[in-house]
DNA sequence: GCACTGACCGTTTTT
DNA sequence: CGGTCAGTGC
């Protein structure tokens, strides 16, 4: 095997044991070296099974899993462990977890439920909604919880009156998930680094699972994953990170890029592979590249050096607002499917916010042209298949009073506000959960008629049901609890509109389909497994993904989902000062922007052959049109901005005349002028 | 208990 | 502009 493995990857592929730092610029071939270390090391007479290979996505676990049985064949019968940080924590917690004070039997709570815990701690300390509202709550409790600050020391950093209700609250959150036995997706990695770190014992038990350790994407490992890492390999020390920090674009989560510059610090013994030779785009693509990355200060020096000469030259065009972007990109697009040379996913439009893709899809949809939209609301977002998961999720654990709260009256069986209100106080009084009190023929009887058949109902559905999700197929399970509740009728009674209706019973369908694919793939398939999956975005959530993008369909996504993949033809749309660097970034000075332009650098290494970059010279937002800047990152790209840092790089000399030929080509094209440097640029920054 | 209406506001990016 | 949410009327 390892044909055609260039020598600095066959190096990082053969160098089996001992700390290993890869450092793989974009498209240098990266899933392939470490697809062949992994099958190299199972060839080696490594059990599979003793390799825990760590990726950013679950797709991108998937995608590892199917290239190393194909480079090993059928023979081999054993996989390695392929999963995402998170997913690996679930497991180790799914052992651990009762050594923290938890139930073993915990659920994860995914955003909305979150969210209705929020809004339960607010009200039982009594901060008016204006004051705080759930979501903020969230988003304060979420940046702490990324940098690993727990509730006790947010009271202590706390400065604003806010801030100090919020770490209140986070103090109640965080009891009211213990309490419920549940976890957040950020409590996945912290209690993991907690377990670790407080029992050494279940730390050795976790680390001795596996022999070999790879950690992809390992620039954007954040605070308690670089510690899960440490904690897990520093016996047997025979770890592999592979990764870039010039793509480093989740600093916003906690990811550090010092975490991949200081490896070598941390692993003094370590072998450092650096690859630099992109088989993936264009010279001409890559020239773009190369200088605009040079601009960023704290990064490891190095320059793609591309396997495949010449190429066309990146294009910026210019349109007069946001509208006209979209249909000029959206026409060339579709001039250029006219030719049999192209097919429709061959192409990508790229953008940072989700906001953006609204005028690409209603174009694209006018011009008849198939396309995905990867990310924004995720189809386990959708109301129905929400409540469809509640129903399930209470079955599997009736005490955890979220999802009970959410379908309690969802369709309405006549357990409004009051009486749901004096089921809870009296949950209250006596310590217990809702799910008790509902039980309960004294409590109970003090409601009307109706609240009290549907609390009868509502028990012994969920007694009647915890028996048939036992039995396999669990599909049959569900349909049998969506005709029990009577869902449809909920729909037609809620959406007038046929079309509306369809849509959401497809969605159901589709959930279905989902527990349906869970269950032919699982070991042993169960309820609680799947609803894990669920939270986590796990994989059959993926096999809609991976369809989605496999469906030759132009796609449409945001810069950080298009991470790890490539394009013939990628649109970098919307890049202005404000969007591409974004506005928040431009505000907090020093190296957000370099985030950005790590960001813009990720976009523009997607491209194989053709990149186009536009801009809009108005935008309108919250209705008004409003002039735009071009973004700085033009300016540098195409080499008009002078660079403090190029140094010994090429990067200056090159006068932009890629694009000023373009020019010619395109009227509608104006590069951003000479006048106006990319130093002026931010003169007109809004500071507020 | 539910549907409708108008005021309000503006989450960057995601496992 | 468009989504969310509290408040109002049936």
């Amino acid at each position: 095997m390892a044909h055609g493995l260039n020598p600095p990857q066959q190096k990082a592929v053969n160098t089996l044991a001992g700390p290993l730092l890869v450092l793989a610029g974009a498209g240098t071939g990266k899933t392939r070296v470490v697809t062949y270390r992994i099958a190299k090391l199972i060839q080696s007479g490594i059990r599979a099974d003793r390799i825990l290979a760590v990726t950013f996505t679950n797709k991108a676990a998937t995608e590892m899993q199917e290239r190393i049985g194909e480079l090993l064949g059928k023979k081999n019968k054993k996989q390695p462990a392929t999963s995402t940080f998170h997913s690996h924590c679930v497991r180790v917690l799914r052992r651990q977890i009762q050594h923290l004070g938890y139930p073993r039997k915990f659920s994860i709570y995914d955003r909305g439920d979150q969210e209705s815990l929020a809004r339960g701690v607010l009200r039982e300390i009594r901060v008016p909604n204006e004051t705080l509202r759930p979501g903020d709550l969230l988003y304060f409790i979420g940046g702490w919880k990324t940098k690993c600050i727990r509730p006790a020391d947010a009271a202590a950093i706390a400065s604003t009156d806010k801030e100090h209700l919020a770490a209140m609250a986070y103090r109640r959150y965080q009891k009211g998930l213990k309490q419920r036995g549940a976890v957040d997706f950020d409590d996945l990695l912290l209690l993991t680094e907690e377990l670790f770190t407080n029992f050494d014992a279940v730390r050795r038990e976790e680390a001795a699972l596996f022999d070999h350790l790879l950690i992809d994407e390992y620039q954007d490992t954040n605070g308690s994953q670089y510690r899960i890492v440490k904690a897990l390999a520093q016996d047997h020390r025979n770890l592999c990170v592979v990764g870039d920090d010039d793509q480093s674009i989740y600093g916003w989560r906690g990811a550090e890029v010092e975490h991949i510059l200081r490896f070598s610090h941390d692993w003094p013994d370590s072998t450092v592979v650096w690859l630099e030779n992109n088989y993936r785009s264009t010279a001409e693509i890559l020239t773009v590249a190369n200088r605009l990355i040079a601009f960023n200060k704290k990064r490891h020096p190095k320059e793609l050096k591309a396997a495949r000469p010449g190429g066309k030259q990146p294009r910026i065009e210019q349109y007069p607002n946001e509208t006209k972007e979209a249909e000029g990109v959206v026409a060339d697009i579709a001039r250029l499917l006219r030719q049999p040379d192209f097919e429709p996913n061959d192409f990508a439009i790229l953008f940072r916010t989700n906001e953006q893709p609204r005028a690409f899809e209603t174009e694209l949809r006018r011009a008849g042209l198939p396309y995905v939209l990867i990310g924004g609301m995720s189809f386990f977002d959708r109301k129905e298949v929400r409540d469809v998961l509640a129903y399930m999720k209470m079955i599997d654990s009736p005490t955890d009073e979220v999802s009970l709260l959410r379908i309690i009256n969802t369709p309405p069986r006549g357990l409004g506000g009051k009486s749901v209100e004096v089921l809870t106080k009296e949950a209250v009084r006596q310590g217990k959960p809702l799910w008790d009190v509902l039980g309960q023929p004294t409590v109970v009887a003090v409601l009307p008629d109706t609240a009290q058949r549907a609390c009868e109902e509502l028990r012994s559905l969920v007694d009647m049901f915890q028996q048939r999700f036992k039995k396999r197929p669990m599909v049959d399970a569900m349909r049998a609890m969506l005709e029990r509740v009577d869902y449809e009728s909920e729909l037609q009674r809620l959406y007038d509109n046929p079309n509306d209706r369809e849509a959401r019973m497809a969605a159901l369908e589709e959930l279905a389909n989902a527990l349906g694919a869970y269950e032919t793939k699982a070991k042993k398939p169960t309820l609680a497994g799947f609803l894990d999956d669920v939270a986590l975005g796990g994989p059959d959530f993926n096999d809609e993904k991976d369809k989605q993008l496999k469906r030759n369909a132009i796609v449409l996504m945001t810069l950080h989902s298009a991470k790890g993949l490539e394009f013939p033809h990628v649109y970098m749309v919307g890049m202005e000062e404000g969007l591409l660097p974004h506005h928040r970034s431009v505000a907090v000075e020093g190296e957000a922007i370099d985030e950005e332009r790590r960001l813009c650098y990720v976009g523009v290494t997607r491209a194989q052959d053709y990149l186009t970059l536009s801009m809009a010279l108005t935008r309108r937002k919250w209705g008004k049109p409003r002039d735009t800047i071009p973004s700085r990152f033009l300016f540098e790209l195409i080499g008009q901005a002078e660079n403090p840092h190029a140094g010994n790089t090429a990067t200056r000399q090159r006068p932009p005349g890629a694009t000023r030929t373009q020019k010619a080509a395109t009227p509608a094209t104006r590069p951003p002028s000479k006048t106006r440097a990319a130093t002026d640029l931010p003169s007109r920054r809004r500071r507020t």
